[in-house]
DNA sequence: GCCAACGTTGGC
DNA sequence: GCCAACGTTGGC
């Protein structure tokens, strides 16, 4: 697979949980995407997101939703361990080594925003309509973009004006 | 804390 | 297969 057909993602983590400056601090600044439990997800996890691939960090159910930084995909999607283990919150006996129900991926932490893009900025900007993450109900936590919705985020993100 | 939207579970 | 009940997500 040709390095042009790297695609690009969105994933969501709730900052009270793991927050961009928790993948700051991992060493090499690199962890493992644990705790997916949905199935669209785990499809996305496990089938198509590729080393190359990149995702943008995005806080969820905090005091300023938004996207707070720039991930690479560094490993395929492989077995999420924690659903093996009866400690983790993540447990889920339906899942065995024999038959993984649950994925995870690499990440790397490429940056973080200066200005992070704040949920309700992205509402603002008909440029970005049709993200999927602006979808009434929606409740992903991984989610493809556009290349389009992509490198306008960047821009929004580079952006030296406050909206 | 509220609540709309959504996914999952399980009885039938 | 239907669908009500329930649990979770996540913005506000």
């Amino acid at each position: 697979m040709n390095a042009s057909h790297n695609r690009y993602w969105l994933l969501k983590s709730e900052p009270s949980a793991f927050s961009i400056d928790d993948l700051a601090n991992c060493p090499e600044q690199t962890t493992h995407w644990d705790g997916v439990r949905n199935y669209q997800a785990r499809n996305m996890l496990r089938d198509q997101m590729k080393p190359g691939d990149q995702a943008f960090f995005y806080h969820s159910n905090c005091r300023q939703p938004g996207i707070v930084g720039l991930m690479e995909i560094v490993r395929e999607g492989y077995p999420d361990h924690t659903a093996f283990d009866p400690k983790s919150n993540y447990y889920d006996p339906r899942s065995s080594q024999e038959s993984p129900r649950w994925y995870m991926v690499d990440v790397r932490l490429i940056t973080k925003f200066r200005r992070p893009v704040p949920l309700a900025e992205l509402k603002k900007h008909p440029q970005l309509e049709g993200l999927l993450l602006l979808r009434k109900g929606n409740r992903l936590s991984i989610l493809p973009v556009s290349p389009d919705h992509w490198d306008f985020i960047l821009s929004l993100a580079n952006s030296a004006n406050t909206h």
